[in-house]
DNA sequence: AACTGGACCA
DNA sequence: TGGTCCAGTT
């Protein structure tokens, strides 16, 4: 028996509103700890990686580790039907199941359930090295989100440069080129601060296509984490209060020479 | 000669909008007591019954019975004209009139007049038992909205239960089940009431589509009741404030074995 | 599917 | 008056 309920629904909403226009098909994989997801995009370029421990969660258990296929547009279409303070139950049994239930409660006289429909997906195994990294840097969310939007409408390819003093985006393109420079700080309010965190300056090339796609994680945190090192797959994390984080890798693009 | 002035205009232009996506052609019932439409839609099959009473309206003269034939979409486009508070001032003749003219009175320095064609349109009499239900239930205008639209995106056809405890809104699809229950309560608050009056629980499938025609009568009351017997078809009543009620008549799906 | 504008609600 | 939600549009 796996069940476990969410005391603030919109979480799990926003979650699978930030994955689906990557990853069609994903397995809910569930353990005594937490509910992790992983899973590459439908084109194989960046990966996803999602954990919400079992201590965010307002009811916890899992007598059996399973993974539970689940296709996210059609989560999605379930959890429209979400009301604006609804709570999560979400509920499967341990033997290959054919559903997941989930309990929709706000008000004491609505109560809704559904069942999705789960599917077998086979899990890739995917190493995610737990290795430092060279730089990191946590800023706003919001403030990512808007230059990474606003560059690409001068290209595609998007260059970030980690150093001492902050970090920058720039982009070459038809009609010009874009330099973002966000400045290292110590704000008073944790919003605005900028931290960074970095052993020697790191530059790689990125494809603003999928940084967007990992921006629409934005409704879940406040501050996003950018961790690069040469060579190697940057991390897009936002952390989610009380359980965990959404994570995004992507690997850098090779300077073409 | 008739002549009817109803002080807040919006109901009448919310009772055309209400249906004219389910009417295209339909009659302004007018006589001493009230004005009615009746009318199945397009396909004949649902059906709607407006009743206006003549208390409701501030000046109501009706010398003689009279069946004004209107098209809905060009009354539509007419009420578009209609301003914030404006009242209207029905007016036609007795003797077979070729317009219904309309004044909208708002502010005192506007008074607009429109002629509407009216048509010939043969009255299929239709016989509405007036037979007592098995089960009604009266619930906020809006919820029902709401759950009718959601569950639209797990299938065609949704199975309405009632019994003493509540309602029951299911659907069963492709990508999985859904079942929304709204609880019998005694709120304090007349809005999110839900009251529940049977004989014996009653279950009936109804289509979606036709459901959410339904609600688009919404605007006109704070709350719906919904009335059903065994094999009969269900009444989707919304009352209209002073002026009587818009309501709907929608024969169940047969179930299929 | 994303964006937009409009409507309703707080 | 601002925010949120929904429907229509590209």
């Amino acid at each position: 028996m796996f069940e476990a309920q969410m005391q603030d629904g919109k979480i799990f909403k926003a979650i699978i509103e930030a994955i689906k226009d990557l990853v069609q098909d994903c397995n809910l994989d569930c353990s005594e700890e937490e509910v992790a997801i992983q899973s590459m995009d439908s084109a194989h370029v960046s990966l996803v990686a999602v954990r919400l421990s079992a201590g965010g969660f307002s009811n916890y258990r899992c007598d059996r580790p399973n993974s539970l296929g689940i296709n996210t547009a059609n989560m999605s279409k379930i959890l429209k039907m979400l009301g604006k303070d609804d709570s999560i139950t979400f509920k499967a049994e341990d033997e290959s199941p054919d559903n997941l239930t989930m309990l929709f409660e706000g008000g004491k006289t609505t109560i809704a359930d559904f069942d999705l429909k789960l599917m077998d997906i086979e899990a890739e195994q995917l190493g995610i090295p737990d290795t430092p990294y060279q730089c990191t840097v946590q800023m706003n969310a919001d403030e990512f989100q808007r230059i990474v939007r606003d560059l690409q409408v001068l290209g595609d390819t998007c260059t970030i440069s980690c150093g001492k003093e902050g970090i920058r985006f720039s982009v070459t393109g038809n009609i010009g080129n874009g330099n973002i420079l966000i400045r290292s700080n110590d704000e008073q309010n944790e919003k605005d601060r900028v931290t960074i965190t970095m052993d020697e300056p790191v530059e790689l090339n990125f494809a603003l296509r999928y940084l967007n796609f990992f921006t629409k994680a934005t409704p879940l945190s406040s501050s996003v984490i950018i961790s690069m090192s040469p060579d190697v797959p940057v991390v897009v994390e936002y952390p989610i209060e009380d359980f965990g984080h959404i994570k995004f890798y992507l690997a850098p693009k090779i300077e073409e020479d």
